[in-house]
DNA sequence: CGGTTTCTGTCGGCTGGCCGACATGTCCCG
DNA sequence: CGGGACATGTCGGCCAGCCGACAGAAACCG
């Protein structure tokens, strides 16, 4: 299920040439962040763009009531903090670092030069906003069609897709621990609804954990729980 | 409220040079999209991206269940199907002609030639699709933290902002017709819930229809019913 | 190592809004 | 123009899952 490649594929660095990374990197100035520190916050300009360097960031809405709505992690490689450098406009989320984390930040007037000059990695950046938006559009059928079990099953092929990898026997690993906090504030559900979801997914032997906690998918298993996506009538 | 030049914000055609914009026009085969017609469908490949030239066109998830999640409509001179040309990969979404329509298709393989040779108009598509991106965070956000009555008052301000145009006495009137039941699709609830939160706004006074039954926003009370982003506790 | 904080497992009361249904109003098309 | 299709207004029963709470386990940090 994983799809090959995908570490490589999210890690913008190492997809750039090493001229283009070159360039970008000359332009980039480095920062450590320790945990729980914000790289950036709602409200704020968005006026750099980052990249992660080492460690991991999680991306956020707040709700005026205070409901954190996280929207992904970022890993290493990756680049994040892009949608207002491109668009323009105020910061709408937070960036806060999970673990000591190190980033490089660009301006955004140097990101933009160096995007006109450098037609392939504007191509590239094309490329991480479409997926992002793909994924959200998902998100978002998610939110509104499924129920809350649903949901987990379906986080759990998101999160296998972008953080897991195959084991000899086929199982799926994820390099990822979470919170059951955290995979709530991502499918818009209570921690109790997760933990709940997760106990009957493991009944059912679609799920387990490993020695270190980390969770452990029977990637078989889990694709029966899966929905499909429907035909359109007239097609 | 509305921002603006926002409706030439996002006609893609209108904000191109001349010169530009005949290059890909160039590129383009124009086609004829009758009302309720598939411009393209979920499954299918995204080879290539459309711009509408008349009429209106949505897209949307379909959920296994038959569920129809509107992310959002195309107006003219708007570039939609983009996300696939970009990233690559199947269709997740449908596209669907509301009225009789007029679209302008340019393949994968030359609009991706055509970006890497106009660098000004690849740094657009990133705006483009960063605005989806921003836009889809908030809907997400909506849909987690907000009860029914909160999302209408949200999908208001949304719409006012994309497809509204203030009248001389302050009000902002909506282009666009909406059915209860399309509204209801953008914000994942049912056709009944969005008629009675429409009619407990109509009472309170926030918004009527006028002599066409397009919807008339009484701007200052919405906002009175609009939530304000939190602070970050620490910021 | 031990005290504190965070995470997970479990429970039951409560309610927002979904759902199905029906009536009335509006729009469309032959 | 008029019949049929679609949109809106209204109602009440029902339940998924939120919420607050508590106990026990695990992780963290000085």
């Amino acid at each position: 299920m994983p799809e090959a490649d995908r570490e490589r594929f999210s890690d913008f660095l190492a997809r750039l040439s090493p001229r283009d990374r070159g360039d970008l990197l000359r332009l980039a100035l480095r920062r450590k962040v320790a945990k729980c520190e914000l790289v950036f916050q709602a409200g704020s300009a968005g006026n750099f763009v980052h990249f992660l360097e080492a460690g991991r960031v999680k991306v956020y809405h707040l709700s005026s009531g205070g409901k954190e709505v996280l929207l992904w992690f970022c890993l290493p490689g990756e680049i994040f903090g892009l949608a207002e450098v491109c668009h323009g406009g105020g910061r709408q989320v937070y960036a806060e670092a999970c673990e000591s984390s190190s980033v490089l930040s660009v301006s955004q007037r140097d990101f933009k030069a160096y995007l006109e000059t450098h037609p392939a990695v504007a191509l590239l950046v094309n490329d991480v906003l479409a997926c992002r938006l793909r994924n959200l559009g998902n998100v978002i059928q998610s939110l509104v069609a499924s129920d809350v079990n649903e949901r987990v099953v379906q986080l759990l092929v998101r999160l296998a897709a972008t953080h897991g990898h195959k084991a000899p026997n086929g199982e799926i690993c994820l390099d990822i621990r979470l919170t059951h906090q955290e995979m709530a504030n991502m499918i818009g559900t209570t921690r109790q609804s997760v933990t709940s979801a997760l106990n009957a997914l493991r009944r059912l032997g679609v799920l387990d954990f490993d020695d270190n906690h980390h969770l452990r998918i029977h990637s078989e298993r889990l694709l029966s729980e899966t929905c499909v996506p429907a035909q359109h009538p007239g097609a």
